[in-house]
DNA sequence: GCGATGCTACTCGGATAAAAACTGTCCGAGTGGCATCGG
DNA sequence: CCGATGCCACTCGGACAGTTTTTATCCGAGTAGCATCGC
């Protein structure tokens, strides 16, 4: 079970445009990779999902670029882990319960879930109360910008 | 993001070794692959995985195969799912902060844990704390078994 | 001087290949049970 | 009849391919800005 580095990338992308201001000019793909010595061509991938989940919004032309579509604190961690992801679960049931011996069971003798299921859907369910407990701005405020942040975001913002 | 199929057969093994008891024969994977309509070997696989986790027991020979290795008191859901999914969490830092404007940072300034890292472990931790606290015994006591899983129960303890 | 217009460079966006992980399979080492043989 | 012994069938266990998901890349459609041209 591995979660896909988009997820750290998408992440760590909003947190800088966070910091940089919604106001600022939007912020091309190309620009992003070079600040975090990612493959541009994926990371612009992971952005268009987030675009797709309505967390950011791109602008097309020659100063076009993406830029953070609300407020901070309204960006939770599980809507940007979600839109890279995807929305199912990690464990699905396929149900082999209803398998060999279970395929005499009788009709409606499987209506109730699977108690297997269920345990590890509470659990995902406690993970992703957690994520959605936190936003973006959450994060900006637990970790204010370390020096080469700082420097980071300056690129971001010099050279248009 | 996705779970082994493993953990599920897993989880079905254990629930359903646990209600033929610890006492009775072992159980060979060829069986339980038959009750569940399973692939034999790759089944195999997962449960070499439990008896190296210290969960299942294995004995070889002819009359060989796999048992509970504790009370299923004793044997916590997160167990069976380290045990297929290896210890490692799903996120994995990579801390992508230090690369690119990252490379001039003054030593120690990246001491620190990365705050998106730090969240993300925090909602893995919640998931663990829920997986943890429910054992085996409680699916057992949870949800008897069904009018077929009795037949699947008693197909398994015949023809030995 | 001012506006309309065409062009160009740059962007996003989706379709297209490599890499990795998961899934599935095979065969060999080892062991317990059983039949046989000897006492 | 009882015990020792050799054989054999069956088991686990790890090494070996196939398939799906993830990662990475490329190229085309579209657009905003800019220079140019005409009035």
């Amino acid at each position: 079970m591995k979660m896909s580095e988009g997820v750290e990338w998408a992440l760590h992308c909003c947190l800088t445009l966070a910091w940089l201001g919604r106001d600022d000019a939007a912020v091309p793909t190309s620009r992003l990779a070079a600040a975090f010595e990612l493959p541009p061509a994926y990371l612009n991938k992971c952005l268009q999902l987030l675009v797709k989940a309505g967390i950011l919004a791109s602008s097309a032309g020659v100063k076009g670029g993406f830029r953070l579509a609300r407020a901070p604190q309204q960006i939770t961690l599980l809507e940007v882990v979600t839109a890279i992801e995807g929305p199912e679960p990690a464990f699905r049931c396929t149900e082999i319960r209803q398998g060999g011996a279970g395929a005499t069971a009788a009709p409606g003798e499987f209506a109730r879930p699977c108690g297997i299921a269920a345990a590890m859907h509470r659990a995902e369910a406690a993970w992703r109360r957690e994520l959605a407990a936190q936003t973006v701005a959450d994060l900006l405020r637990a970790a204010p910008p370390t020096a080469s942040e700082r420097l980071r975001c300056w690129q971001l913002a010099q050279a248009r």
